[in-house]
DNA sequence: TATAAAATAGCACGATCGTGCTATATTGAG
DNA sequence: CTCAATATAGCACGATCGTGCTATTTTATA
């Protein structure tokens, strides 16, 4: 019972790099078989279905979101550096060599299409609103952003700009991309400043 | 050589349509053909390929896009007005009941993927960037804008704007989705005015 | 209306899909 | 070391994929 959960990380890990790469709907049982080296039915039983397996690959790229923007976020100061931090880590995590964000292509892929895989991505896509949502709260407890300030409309409109910054950087291959992305959030943060 | 276009049409108009509820990568041939109750042989003679026939559809949906959107955004007068009759107008257009806008989806599943596609849809991302740049600066000429306005900031603000509200509307079901878009829509445009 | 041209259907191909079932190989507990 | 439990492989299934090739039907022209 200790090798399952070895190979099965290794096959979560693996798939999570190929959803980033081709998004969500392109991930099969037999080519992520064959990257991890085994049969595909080796990979099927430990998922009992293609569903719990993109299921389970949601989870894991979330955890894995979590670790390396959450987490790290939460350890600065409450407030604008926090928010900075979460930015950062955010654009970063977002936007690796290797691939996009699966949460992003996910999003646009499925909002049409009710089903668990749907709800996985609400679920999630609720939660990176709230991560925010409540960052500006915190800013706003900590008296650097206004006391009216309307954190919700905060979160949408950072959320905007990186949907925006990974169309002009991924896709158009914009130099001044990173320029937009920054001139942007300051915007953002300066309307909601004391 | 008549009939050929007509059905032609007919074709293009189903993959169309299918291509918005289920984004650029679940369009099959055969299921085209049985939307519109022809062989799947019928419709490949007509493309010689399936990228040919993702190609044409994005062709025809980018068609759609200007005579319902730019077209007729154009006949506003310049400046100001004609850039709230075009965020009304492409609202209106990505965000049909029917189902979404195939060029968002499409360039988040396609912005690691090299190819004819990814080519096709850079080349439309890019028109809509110049469209909204363009507007912005007769906002300038017009001396509704500031002279020294960032136009390409302007366009990647809405750009992104337009995104954050597919989200929150078609994924997050947000009833404030509207009320976000505007509010922001207009936050942008204040930051611009003389 | 006859006939060449164009449009469409029918069929076959190899590949791959998800998913069962059965057998073998590997692992961990006694 | 033994042996039950677990993990993995092998194989088969029907379905669907894109794409050829060959008929047949429909259209437009002379």
């Amino acid at each position: 019972m200790e090798k399952g959960v070895e190979t099965r990380e290794k096959i979560l890990n693996a798939a999570m790099h190929m959803v980033r790469e081709n998004g969500l709907d392109s991930l099969t049982i037999g080519e992520t078989a064959k990257q991890v080296g085994m049969s595909k039915s080796g990979v099927f039983a430990h998922f009992e279905s293609r569903d719990e397996l993109l299921l389970n690959v949601i989870e894991f790229t979330a955890q894995d979101f979590k670790v390396q923007v959450f987490d790290r976020a939460m350890q600065h100061n409450r407030g604008l550096e926090r928010i900075h931090a979460l930015s950062r880590y955010w654009l970063r995590w977002s936007n690796q060599p290797s691939g996009g964000c699966p949460f992003m292509s996910g999003a646009f892929e499925f909002d049409d299409r009710p089903g668990v895989i749907r709800d996985a991505l609400v679920k999630h896509e609720k939660s990176v609103h709230d991560i925010w949502e409540r960052a500006a709260k915190i800013a706003v407890e900590e008296k650097e952003f206004k006391e009216d300030a309307d954190c919700k409309q905060f979160a949408y409109e950072v959320f905007g700009n990186i949907l925006s910054f990974h169309i002009y950087k991924r896709l158009l291959n914009d130099v001044k991309a990173g320029q937009l992305y920054n001139v942007c959030f300051q915007n953002i943060i300066s309307r909601h400043l004391k």
